[in-house]
DNA sequence: TTTATTATTGACTGATCGTTCCACAAAAAG
DNA sequence: CTTTTTGTGGAACGATCAGTCAATAATAAA
């Protein structure tokens, strides 16, 4: 047979995440990405495609994993309550790293029907699983009964971005965690 | 004496910060720009300086109409809160258009210290005029006591380009309208 | 070893990038 | 008129862009 490929198809697709994070799509050269990568320039045109083709998969691959996080902190326990707590708290703690779904929306907006598809597919998930979240925390009592779940559900999503891009714009670890607690404050 | 400049020198200005919002620095080429702002190659040049400059002019001046306008929506009337109300609608109103300040700091975090040195000034500016507000919120009864109002006032910021981040990524009129109910309602 | 597949590398493409130079047209003041 | 300044547009700069081709080396199964 023949010779297999030598470096991690995922390991390389997640040095590029890292460089699309930090520079955006069209920031990002295909220099920079291969070195990053640590592949060459003929393997990644091979592996990936062209250079928005493993844009998109980096998008796909890190909407993921973002949303696996999100749902393995809202997974805490004992009351609902504490999913939403721990969900925020992770997300101020890991905010200095810049969100790659951040930058894509505010590159592109809607301008890719590819990339709003994988933007959608992630929010829908992450949605249902918060918006479960936030009925449970009103059945318990730690959120208050006139909230509709799903207007709250959009409002936490959006406190995320927003601690993110206090992040990007420079806010301190303070700020953020403050942030972090109007949000849940404005649940009760 | 010689020939007058024929174009306006501002209303060319906005012409660039309609491109940049849409596109971004990276995402705008000189050609773009001259296109959409209706003068020379040369003439950028001449007058502008480089793409950079131009940029930089571009979020200067979209940063001080921004906030000029903040300011102005905060005046509204009787009560401070009508203000914070207000501010907050024309956010939503005006969600559509693509936020400048929020493309260049997703774009560029704090890599440029040109580029913050414009933000934080503008930002230093709101903040001590909404922290005011909020202040004056709390003594008529209309926001809680037990907020901080320099950290009210960084939620509020914070919901703003959260809003603008929600429409850019797709979200309907209601959803937004939604997002900034929900802002004013954490403040009680 | 042979064969098949993959990685690496350097040279190269055509295009576009930002930017400059230059020549010429236009307009206002002397 | 001449002078002076400004705008325009074509040509071209070197650089970099994404992407391709081809040759070579490496590796593993048959």
């Amino acid at each position: 047979m023949a010779r297999p490929r030598e470096f991690d198809k995922e390991q390389a697709l997640d040095a590029a995440i890292a460089v699309f994070r930090e520079r955006g799509f069209e920031g990002s050269s295909a220099s920079m990405l291969t070195g990053a990568m640590k592949i060459g320039r003929q393997s990644l045109y091979d592996t990936f495609g062209d250079k928005w083709r493993l844009y998109c998969a980096s998008v796909h691959r890190y909407a993921e994993a973002e949303t696996r996080a999100h749902l393995a902190a809202l997974r805490s326990g004992p009351r609902a309550v504490d999913g939403l707590k721990s969900m925020m708290e992770r997300v101020v703690a890991e905010a200095r790293q810049a969100c790659l779904g951040i930058g894509s929306v505010c590159e592109f907006g809607r301008r890719s029907g590819e990339l709003s598809a994988i933007h959608d597919a992630a929010a829908a998930t992450l949605q249902t699983a918060i918006a479960r979240r936030v009925s449970e925390a009103q059945a318990e009592g730690d959120v208050s009964p006139d909230l509709d779940p799903l207007e709250t559900t959009g409002f936490l999503l959006s406190n995320i971005a927003a601690i993110r891009l206090a992040a990007r714009g420079g806010a301190d670890d303070a700020h953020l965690a403050g942030l972090g607690r109007l949000a849940l404050r404005a649940l009760r």
